[in-house]
DNA sequence: TTGTAGGCGTTATCAA
DNA sequence: TTGATAACGCCTACAA
């Protein structure tokens, strides 16, 4: 494959001789560490327009040891929700503190193949740390290059849901067991007894972790979750369309074999289900009791409004970045913390008592 | 601020050492440019292994001339919508391909300060090419930077809406226009005349380029849009929020001075706007007619079915990665094209005949 | 195949 | 303040 040819980009030498002074000169007066005569700093001023000089940060980083001001973001994929509102405000935050972030995206869907790639990518450029999410889709070979990247290149700092990652640094773990426990209990007093739920796509149902918090708080309530009511995302990144989706499987069930209450582990998802039921005539919350989870703003004003277990996107996002500061300016050098925040129920009203 | 004491990195030096051979022979097998003897290709094996040996990125680009693989790609947000869902396939379609697609976001809103700083960071990365999207946002200094960058650095392609943006790049555009004139020509076949609108929220509202093609497209029809007509969004960055907010606003208008139909531009945003009107009693379409944007999978799915203008986010991604490669593989190395894309209407059943 | 030597574009050190 | 000169870590002729 040919390749188009390209002027090469001016270098510092360049900028140097135009300008009639050292490479040494015009670096100093370039990164603002002297002052330098009147004379030279126009020289080389012009010198740089003239040029279009841009310093190549490949040198700089190579020079100054390391990138001091870029934090690496990463994540597997972006959804339309709360995770990627969550990355921006973990960006917005660490961009406040005069910090660059890029973020890297695993390019394929939930498949495996390309973590380590993307990891490896981004522990390779030697960022001054690291922050990720999504990170249960991990193994091990891309837990050791973290770990690798821990050792000598810099913090890394991890948010998630439960359970902790199998790896020695901070992180920032929401719980959903406790947002389960208020909704079945809401649930529960109501007097329903079949539960549905609905989740997102997951790679081992069996041992989903959020699923079998779910199990185990229903057990608690003496209740136990069919199979026909376990609902399953199918991987589009539209959580309205999951929702949409998952209520036309349970428009197929009879209904005497539907249950009589959901939790749908995501507020778009929930309304994307209300909405399609409602096109059978089906009501919300008279035919059916509806949780849904993450609070979006929106939940308080749909019709009807709705009841959520609350994701806190500004907690994580802000304790995220204190866990990294404090290691970045060394107030903290200890040992890895786990910080463990979770949701509360949200009363609304797309809850009602068990029919009959 | 004190900073934390790492080990230095282990170098290709720390390697060769280990290994008995010469620095140049570590490098050479590492790169796999030459097989190597089986010990020494052993030796060199075991001592990264044993040392945690990361090759620097920086010193590569710098030793190699630039980063052949990465692409730089950069957006000034994140929306919750069709953009991040481009955003995403562009980087899949990129990632196929071999590249890795680092994303930079803007940390701010929509305000000026970090656009320079965003721009100048991507365009110093010596990235192989660098696509952009909400590149409108962009004032005279970052297109002298980008501008700069595609004189020495490598293509540029950006996409965004029409007009066509002041830069020599390739661009693909979307035009907006075209789908609002399918939705007025069938709104007004309805028989409605007095048609309002929902924009997102922008920097002047007198010179924005969709308000204006859409106060145009009314004009073809001899209508004219109301000033209590408009309405716009806040900048939250849900848009169902958005639209939740904005019926809010509808609902404090005298009926009379209500419009009968609503373009609103985003789907999301009009299902918001629904959900909020259902609840004092108004029904969709035999109170307000309404025509989304973007064709969401869920628009086709919802109560009723959203009559809605087509974004083709497949087409978009596609067309911009094609561009981008031809001029990588030098296919094409003419001056730079324009494509222009539009959306259509998808008639659903969210509108009705004008009352009375 | 291997080792030596030089270069990539910056910054940092040290005399002048 | 300035200008040589030496890193920084890697790659790549070139000669052995």
């Amino acid at each position: 494959m040919a390749t188009i040819e390209r002027e090469k980009a001016a270098t510092i030498a360049d900028v140097a001789r135009r300008a009639g002074v050292a490479k040494s000169t015009a670096s100093r007066l370039l990164s603002g560490a002297r002052q330098g005569t009147p004379w030279a700093r126009e020289a080389v001023e012009r010198a740089c327009d003239e040029l279009g000089y841009r310093p190549d940060p490949n040198a700089q980083k190579l020079a100054r040891g390391q990138s001091q001001n870029t934090i690496g973001l990463f994540t597997h994929f972006l959804d339309l929700g709360v995770g990627t509102k969550t990355l921006r405000r973990v960006q917005q935050l660490l961009g406040e503190r005069g910090f660059s972030v890029p973020l890297h995206v695993t390019i394929s869907g939930i498949e495996h193949q390309d973590h380590l790639a993307l990891l490896q990518n981004v522990c390779a450029q030697r960022y001054r740390a690291i922050v990720g999410a999504q990170a249960w889709l991990l193994r091990e070979r891309e837990w050791e290059e973290l770990a690798q990247y821990g050792r000598n290149g810099g913090p890394v700092v991890l948010y998630d849901h439960t359970p902790r990652l199998p790896i020695a640094c901070d992180q920032v773990l929401f719980d959903m067991e406790n947002g389960f426990r208020a909704a079945v209990a809401h649930l529960a007093a109501l007097g329903h007894t079949r539960i549905g739920t609905f989740f997102a796509p997951m790679r081992h149902p069996e041992t989903s972790p959020q699923l079998r918090a779910f199990e185990r708080v229903l057990g608690e309530f003496g209740l136990k979750l069919r199979p026909h009511w376990l609902f399953r995302g199918q991987g589009h990144i539209e959580h309205d369309l999951e929702g949409a989706l998952a209520a036309q499987t349970f428009l197929d069930l009879a209904p005497s074999k539907r249950p009589s209450a959901m939790l749908i582990v995501s507020d778009s998802a929930a309304m994307g289900f209300a909405t399609v039921l409602s096109r059978s005539g089906l009501q919300i919350p008279r035919d059916l009791s509806l949780v849904g989870h993450d609070d979006k703003p929106i939940a308080a004003l749909c019709s009807p409004p709705l009841t959520t277990i609350s994701y806190p996107v500004e907690a994580i996002a802000a304790r995220v970045v204190e866990l990294l500061c404090e290691r970045l300016d060394g107030t903290y050098n200890g040992p890895p913390r786990t910080e463990i925040i979770s949701g509360n129920l949200v009363e609304r009203h797309s809850t009602a008592a068990q029919k009959g």
